[in-house]
DNA sequence: CTCCAGGGATGAT
DNA sequence: ATCATCCATGGA
């Protein structure tokens, strides 16, 4: 196996590949194995070292964003007690390039999905309809085009666990295979341009098109509120109003977080994700066993 | 078992 | 314009 070794400063990346923005990456060896676009890729992290296998330092620079600015960007925050939290938490995290059709697709089924779950379908997908490669003595798939999904039926994707989420995918995958909504050319258009194209497909609101616009299209200042981040504006922002409507919190996040919001989200929402208990509800007295519900009779599969 | 998850589309106020 | 409801699935 031929490594690569490269030198990556200010770069987490192990934290970067769990931080809810991408969803393949399996963890082997000392690091992991996924693709970027059709390349699978070995790599791993000592310290400020990169070592790859499978691809060219250009591929992985681009991939990972090692030229954002990260000190900068964090400096860029505003100055409270959430933020600062959220800012040591995430040392490393950056905001990765990822291909316009595979991020669209996964966050199309990300929809009341937890992250690991979200990963789940992404594996499926992979699986059943995308290309096998080898990389590091093991197997990866890449994420099928649009044009690969296009040509499942409705039925299929439900087997990947898709649920409602597939007849959504299914009908942007058509879109985007047929040339109509054409992701890469949409690149030039401003953010406003962007989201109103994005929000047009089928299984697209204003939170997915944002995760597209700051994950795929570099939007940086996009900021994307699922319930997460809801949850740190009303709790850490915001905690005497008594409820905020998605217009109040969509107000307040595009003015006060800068013009690098969609890192700062990203931030707040990893803190969030990994340091609030996850304690199972304290031993909530439970129902006896002799007012079971009746069960209907068991259905065949 | 219950609760909840990186929501969106639709129809009723 | 805001609000309620439904949609599937599985981890915790």
């Amino acid at each position: 196996m031929e490594f690569t070794e490269i030198s990556a400063p200010e770069f987490d990346l192990a934290m970067t590949l769990d931080s809810g923005q991408t969803f393949h990456w399996l963890a082997a060896d000392e690091g992991f194995v996924g693709t970027i676009g059709e390349t699978p890729i070995y790599i791993e992290q000592r310290g400020d070292q990169l070592r790859f296998a499978g691809g060219d330092e250009q591929l992985i620079r681009h991939y990972f964003a090692l030229d954002h600015p990260l000190a900068k960007i964090c400096a860029s925050f505003p100055d409270d007690a959430a933020m600062s939290e959220a800012r040591a938490f995430c040392r490393g995290l950056r905001i990765m390039r990822q291909p316009h059709w595979e991020c669209l697709a996964s966050f199309i089924t990300s929809s009341m999905k937890q992250v690991a779950h979200i990963r789940q379908m992404s594996q499926a997908l992979r699986r059943n309809f995308g290309e096998r490669k080898e990389i590091a003595g093991r197997e990866v798939f890449t994420f099928p085009a649009a044009a690969r999904i296009a040509q499942c039926s409705e039925a299929e994707l439900r087997r990947c666990a898709l649920g409602y989420r597939a007849k959504n995918l299914l009908a942007t995958a058509r879109l985007a295979a047929s040339g109509e909504a054409h992701l890469a050319a949409w690149s030039v258009l401003g953010d406003s341009g962007l989201r109103e194209r994005l929000c047009a497909l089928p299984g697209v609101g204003a939170k997915v098109a944002n995760c597209v616009m700051l994950f795929a299209y570099e939007r940086l200042s996009a900021f994307p509120i699922d319930v997460w981040i809801a949850r740190v504006l009303r709790e850490r922002y915001f905690p005497r109003r008594r409820k905020m409507t998605e217009r109040q919190m969509r107000t307040f996040s595009d003015s006060y977080f800068g013009a690098h919001g969609g890192y700062a989200q990203q931030y707040l929402f990893h803190h969030a994700r990994k340091t609030t208990a996850r304690t199972v509800k304290r031993s909530r007295p439970r129902k006896t066993a002799n007012e079971k519900q009746p069960r209907l009779s068991e259905v065949g599969s």
